[in-house]
RNA sequence: GGUGUCAUAGCUCAGUUGGUAGAGCAAAGGACUGAAAAUCCUUGUGUCCCUGGUUCGAUUCCCGGUGACACCA
């Protein structure tokens, strides 16, 4: 008997959450979530967690689990999916049941991630400072110079890359390009996508509903008890953002609104774009 | 009803001393190896409202029409 996988993708606002929970019912399966903000504890509203009689219909994991205090990443989640996983399997599950919308977490648990060194937040603080004050053009030529391969190969417009790549350099002395080794790890389950979409314009329909709905159902609340920690990487969040924003009375609420709207649809966008090369997902038209 | 102003990209508008046009926003496409709902890159052909006239040539000038707005009745 062959453990399996069956991963529940798409794009934010299509419906995974229903539809998964149904599939994680046929399967007796619970759902794990794969959601990189879902999974903090302190985030309700604007992160569209399922609600409580979704979270009750099966049992969901990674959903509001770790706190916004701590950096969550996707090799954290890639060991921790990963563990929980192999749990399940020994405990008699031949099926389970993933759904979620962050891509780079999906593919970490299907790929892995090679043996990067995690991020040392010391030195990235202070890299991020420089980044700041200087402009990218000067860590561009500390990385030329430390690992000329990252530098032909990275996106040297992309601040926070070269950021990283330079974090690693200085932390463990070796090349950033050093650690890119195997394409792909092996998996001892199989893996099956379904990736969830609808026609582009019912999508931003949804969307727009959605972002209506949360500001009814409170998100100024909640993100005003959320400011002490509105620096954090976990509050770097489509609608979190546009509203500290509002509360600092930068933007009118209805602009605010507007904002979230269009941010969350750009980020809709985005999946895609990641999705659309990966060929082994079979796409379902809701 | 009269007079005036305006009509250009999905939206707001700029512009062309007559040689078929460009900004902002929206939108679209792409990248992605521990911040990923993050971060970064690329993309502007549109009956220049319609008909006719002048002209080698009209989106630009002129006549008429249509629509919007303003003022006067």
């Amino acid at each position: 008997m062959g453990r399996r996988l069956v991963i529940v993708l798409g794009p934010t606002a299509v419906g995974k959450t229903d539809w998964s929970i149904g599939l994680a019912q046929k399967y007796d399966s619970p759902v794990i979530s794969c959601d990189s903000r879902q999974i903090y504890r302190e985030m309700n509203i604007g992160t569209a967690v399922p609600s409580a009689s979704q979270l009750a219909a099966v049992e969901h994991f990674f959903i509001r689990s770790h706190s916004v205090a701590e950096l969550y990443t996707a090799g954290r989640y890639e060991m921790e999916a990963l563990a929980l996983m192999s749990r399940l399997f020994d405990e008699g599950h031949e099926t389970l049941v993933m759904a979620g919308g962050s891509g780079f977490y999906i593919d970490a648990v299907c790929k892995g991630l090679d043996d990067f060194p995690p991020a040392d937040q010391e030195l990235r603080a202070q890299l991020t400072r420089r980044l700041r004050e200087e402009g990218v053009e000067s860590l561009r030529l500390d990385l030329k110079r430390l690992d000329p391969e990252s530098y032909a190969s990275i996106d040297i417009a992309n601040g926070q890359r070269v950021v990283r790549a330079l974090e690693v350099c200085l932390m463990t002395g070796r090349k950033f390009s050093s650690f890119k080794t195997s394409p792909m790890k092996k998996r001892d389950f199989e893996i099956e996508k379904i990736g969830l979409v609808r026609p582009r314009y019912v999508l931003y329909d949804r969307i727009n509903r959605r972002v209506l709905q949360m500001i009814d159902d409170g998100l100024e609340d909640e993100v005003r008890s959320l400011l002490p920690y509105r620096d954090l990487p976990a509050l770097q969040t489509v609608g979190y953002r546009e509203m500290f924003a509002y509360i600092d009375g930068k933007v009118s609420l209805d602009r605010a609104v507007e904002l979230i709207q269009r941010n969350t649809r750009h980020y809709a966008k985005r999946q895609m774009t990641w999705w659309r090369r990966d060929s082994d997902i079979r796409w379902m038209e809701l």
